[in-house]
DNA sequence: GTTTTTCTGTACCGTACGGTACGGTTCGGT
DNA sequence: ACCGAACCGTACCGTACGGTACAGAAAAAC
């Protein structure tokens, strides 16, 4: 744990391979991707995965990492903003949240690590934790900070505040959609869901508190 | 779905296999969750567990049913009671919530019907959904009604107030966990993190509104 | 006590999958 | 033109698991 060298870059061809990897799994679930599928889908052999990648655990890994380090890095903190500013980041970002959770992508790559949560200490959960949502929501902490610096926001505690708006944005529907219901429902809904969830945090953390 | 005679009922002896098979996924994931090991830890043969519960499915589906039934009716909705008994009846709901998502069974269960979720028309997540989150939340949803009539809660869709309960006591404790990500902490973190949420909750949906 | 049903334990079958081996091919380097 | 590395395709191996068959025990029926 000490000196990682950590190779987390690949080639094109595997970041391809990768990626169709991912497809599968997207469309057919973790039981679709055996190494033979893969290798068939995306034209490689399956001599090549393993050496690659090492065995089926560190594919798994790889292609997690993969998806993870394609997060955007999203809109900067924004040097001085106005208190509308602040509450349209607010409610891009729990648009974007809202969005992202009820992907396809992130359902499959949040099913995957689920199901190997129990087994194996690959730590696919790790990856998607500290790739996906710690950086998003440090990011998101940021803009809080920032809204309290300006006065807009009255928080003691960013961290828990970010929390909070996860709450508030989220609720139950990343669960839902995880067990298989049915998906978040027209963009319509979706963006009134982010209006309601940012103003009822302003209304927790807002500056007349 | 019209008529469903639906024996869910099962003899002492099949109720116990299942117990006990509930136990193994608990310590040992879905993996561990193999018919052999089954018949093993419970005494009993394979063609049995055919016999009773059809395939592996219908067994997974069992389990899942079985353990959904269990849940305690919880508090009655109290005809008269206080504005604080309405408190306290939240933040009993919040440990309780709290306490359940953080459990062994509960998290075991959830992620084998998450894992079975891409596949099979079974429908694991749609048992839990049904038996388990929407019991609860009906009752939940009753008390926030009976809170509104009382006075003490403004709101306008008790439906829409359980789902920002759901969130702010939450928060993203549940996906953490199901990621494996280390469990809730103390019992007394657990209990201030209720009352922060009722608090919060109350002050979004206070008579004071 | 005999018969019939239900159960256990074990052995068995087919298949699917993870992982490996190997011959043949492409392709860049020199 | 030659060499070697990387790679493809396929075949192969071992194993694990879902599901079935069967023989004998237990127990219930009569």
């Amino acid at each position: 744990m000490s000196t990682e060298p950590e190779q987390p870059d690949f080639t094109d061809r595997q970041r391809a391979v990768l990626d169709k990897a991912l497809e599968l799994l997207v469309e057919g679930g973790e039981k679709a991707l055996t190494t033979a599928a893969i290798a068939r889908a995306a034209g490689c052999s399956k001599e090549s995965l393993y050496k690659w990648f090492g065995d089926r655990d560190g594919l798994l890994a790889a292609i997690v990492t993969r998806q993870a380090s394609k997060v955007i890095p999203g809109a900067d903190p924004a040097a001085n903003m106005s208190e509308d500013g602040l509450r349209a980041a607010l409610e891009e970002f729990a648009r974007n949240l809202l969005e992202t959770i009820s992907g396809d992508v992130s359902l499959a790559l949040n099913r995957l690590a689920i199901g190997q949560a129990s087994k194996s200490e690959t730590g696919l959960g790790a990856i998607l934790e500290k790739s996906g949502r710690a950086r998003i929501g440090r990011q998101t902490t940021a803009l809080l900070e920032k809204g309290c610096t300006l006065g807009y926001l009255h928080c003691e505690d960013p961290q828990e505040a970010y929390s909070t708006l996860y709450g508030l944005v989220v609720r139950d529907q990343h669960i839902r959609m995880l067990l298989g219901g049915t998906a978040q429902a027209s963009a319509k809904d979706l963006e009134l869901a982010a209006q309601t969830a940012v103003k009822q945090f302003i209304q927790l953390y807002g500056a007349q508190n």
